[in-house]
DNA sequence: AATTTAATGTAACAGTTGTAATAAAATAAT
DNA sequence: ATTATTTTATTACAACTGTTACATTAAATT
């Protein structure tokens, strides 16, 4: 085993006791002193794996962007078809315990991108990522006839998107109310507006439930 | 002129000083000093204003949750019907550079509520207050028959909730991307899908309930 | 076994923070 | 005009911050 590896591997050791203190703490208390006391260690184990605070930083927030990102290409097992899309967004909505920290942790950094443009320039890189992929999907969708034809592809990819941010922030933020009965629940009705009249016996069949 | 009302127009001075570090700084870098250097004053001026830095954070977050809350209740001219619906989700969105401003903020605070079970209470409070509100909008009109009869109204609210959520997240985010044009091209869709069918068949639907 | 490298500990630095006490100035009340 | 109250300034303090230099220990390499 390279060494490098075991490096990276502490590396990520002292991001994920970061992200503890972020969920318990809120990530402005978030300091190194703070992450070295969770691991029951000194500052130096920080510093030595992290030039400074700011590398950090951009390490736990692109670590959570692998994490959702790694998350849905795994959860895509359909080849394609309109099951390939649901698959696709349901996996972009935080579910399960691991799915609603990383949310949690990726809107503490979202709040904290206010006021900083490099980070805001991340964000956007991301949200942009995402709905152009959504986008291309779609648009394979309408080519093979299995949605709508008249939908315009990048308008819904960006609904799509909103939609998933909104239901991710109040599930952080009230998951009480925003529950994954609801959120999937929803998926079932977003897809089926998206198929529309195209099969209209099978759509007033699934939404009737 | 009651000295109470000088006492609190001062206290908003403040705070929309406070309002242009947070966007220019971030929210965690808005100390007491640099809120007073905004203001060319000294320190005293806030603390005399605000018993701690706790008290003015919570003023900040309730005096945008107040002005959202009052563009909200402002805007809705219509008495009654599909059109008061319209310009209630409508005048949720971020659509000019002021409500942008307010967004962003709060947005600021959702980041900053991470880790803070006080602020996460009383954002739970607005969204449950929100969705509350709406849903008891949709009852209205079903119970008028102007929607479809077979929408579960705290479903479709929690729903609209979210996507104003979720436009509002990606427009602090990327305005370029969810421009105005956008949002409101979403109502539409997102009404026209809450009257479906009723529309086409018009009479009979009426009779129900 | 000796030596080099990696990992952790210790300590100190300069700067920032919230908070409080006190003083000065400005305004209001009498 | 005098007094009282509100507003602003000054200053100090203790705690915390990121960063750095250096010391120590553990591990790996030779």
């Amino acid at each position: 085993m390279p060494k490098h590896i075991k490096h990276d591997a502490r590396r990520i050791e002292v991001t994920k006791a970061a992200w503890r203190v972020i969920m318990r703490d809120g990530l402005d208390r978030t300091s190194i002193r703070a992450i070295a006391h969770e691991l029951d260690l000194t500052t130096s184990v920080v510093t030595h794996y992290f030039r400074d605070k700011d590398a950090l930083m951009s390490f736990i927030l692109d670590t959570i962007n692998d994490h959702l990102e790694t998350r849905q290409q795994r959860s895509i097992t359909s080849e394609s078809g309109i099951e390939r899309l649901e698959q696709l967004i349901l996996s972009a909505f935080p579910l399960d315990e691991k799915g609603r920290t990383e949310w949690t942790i990726w809107m503490a950094f979202v709040g904290y991108a206010i006021g900083r443009e490099t980070l805001l320039e991340a964000h956007r890189k991301r949200s942009r990522y995402n709905f152009t992929m959504i986008a291309a999907e779609l648009e394979a969708l309408k080519s093979q006839g299995l949605i709508r034809n008249d939908l315009d592809c990048l308008f819904e990819a960006k609904t799509i998107l909103a939609m998933i941010d909104g239901f991710g922030l109040n599930l952080v933020l009230d998951p009480e109310s925003f529950g994954a009965d609801l959120t999937s629940r929803k998926l079932e009705t977003l897809v089926a507006n998206m198929i529309g009249r195209l099969r209209e016996q099978e759509v007033s069949s699934t939404t009737t439930k």
